[in-house]
DNA sequence: CGTGAAACGGGGTATGCCTCCGGATCATTA
DNA sequence: TAATGATCCGGAGGCATACCCCGTTTCACG
């Protein structure tokens, strides 16, 4: 995509610099202090004016994009491995596990992707869907074995691990409600098929 | 309370009449805006300077406490209707529903509510944990005719609904999502002991 | 009415988002 | 290596919000 019809000039060294410390020093401060960390503050300790980090990233959400597609390359790992697993039931169960831990990388990481579902043209909303995708292809292995209901989608199971994240907090809940929330989901999805 | 040892002196009637004036005002922000609605404006709105906004109500969670106890007389019919009912299962799931639209009287509500739930000094503490034990009332009475599973808490069932409430978004969703969200916990909740 | 306790309100500080535009910097070409 | 112009930078500034200080007003009481 870069070399198009006419020639076009490289990108100017101290512009990647730039970018690159402003990602390093917002994984910083998202994962510190939530993802609504002041953007003026990751500007000043990337040592760069914040004009320079709005014109990198023109929002919030284009900066969590690039964040959290770094971080998906630590899934695929998880991904590959549940998918080799002989019951698909127990293969789906752990990818909505992971799902919720990802979820968790940064306080208040599911509010944004929440409201990318719903927005349009949100640069969140492919990150999303790229999850359900994903999420429809381990639901599709367990209903075809009847290790899953039938009438629950992708986005449904996606948006259920979100909220499960959401309720799990910033700050530390009782430590055992994560464990017994995720236990209702389960049988709630791997249950018979009545409605 | 008020008619201690001492004598003390009435409330001045110009701070009884902003006091309620900055209620209904902040009810029809909150209600438009969500609860993140700019507590200036609703001074302004209230015809009173800010500062007397933040006399009455120190922090945008004491008046937030203060328009769900107004709410609250609301939700105890619903609560008295739904005691009569024969099947304590379909009880709970009632309950189970009202809990959800009510959190959703204001965009942004179930925020607040859950970290009140992490919180300790925390205003809202006491509306959440009103609303639990209602919860565990229900809880109980479903589990003692098997109608619920042993291993869960009202604690783990308000939070569900929180996080139900929380998955609606502010937005329209999918229109049918949230019913099958609410069909996956009922299952959860309403299916055997299985761990 | 007079009086003082109680409440008021506007302006002040602080913080964060985001944009403008004069000026610095770098890739390119010769 | 030096000139050149496209590209990028950065800080100042406009705007919105939260929250507090303190001189002034208003009301309840007697």
């Amino acid at each position: 995509m870069s070399p198009e019809g006419a020639r076009t000039r490289r990108t100017r060294s101290d512009s990647v610099r730039n970018r690159s410390e402003i990602l390093d020093v917002a994984e910083r401060h998202f994962a510190d202090r939530g993802v609504s960390a002041s953007l003026e503050a990751v500007a000043r300790d990337a040592g760069v004016g914040s004009a320079t980090l709005y014109r990198h990233f023109p929002t919030r959400d284009a900066l969590l994009v690039e964040l959290l597609d770094r971080r998906t390359a630590q899934v695929v790992s998880d991904i590959e491995r549940l998918e080799q697993m002989a019951d698909s039931g127990e293969a789906l169960a752990g990818w909505m596990v992971a799902l919720e831990e990802f979820f968790g990388v940064f306080d208040g990481l599911p509010g944004p992707l929440r409201d990318a579902f719903l927005e349009e043209h949100n640069p969140l909303a492919s990150t999303c869907i790229g999850f359900i995708e994903r999420t429809d292809h381990f639901l599709g292995a367990a209903q075809r074995d009847g290790k899953a209901r039938a009438d629950v989608s992708g986005r449904d199971l996606f948006l259920a691990a979100l909220a499960l994240s959401w309720a799990r907090g910033s700050s530390l809940a009782g430590p055992d409600s994560p464990a017994r929330l995720r236990a209702l989901l389960r049988d709630g999805f791997a249950g018979p098929d009545a409605g």
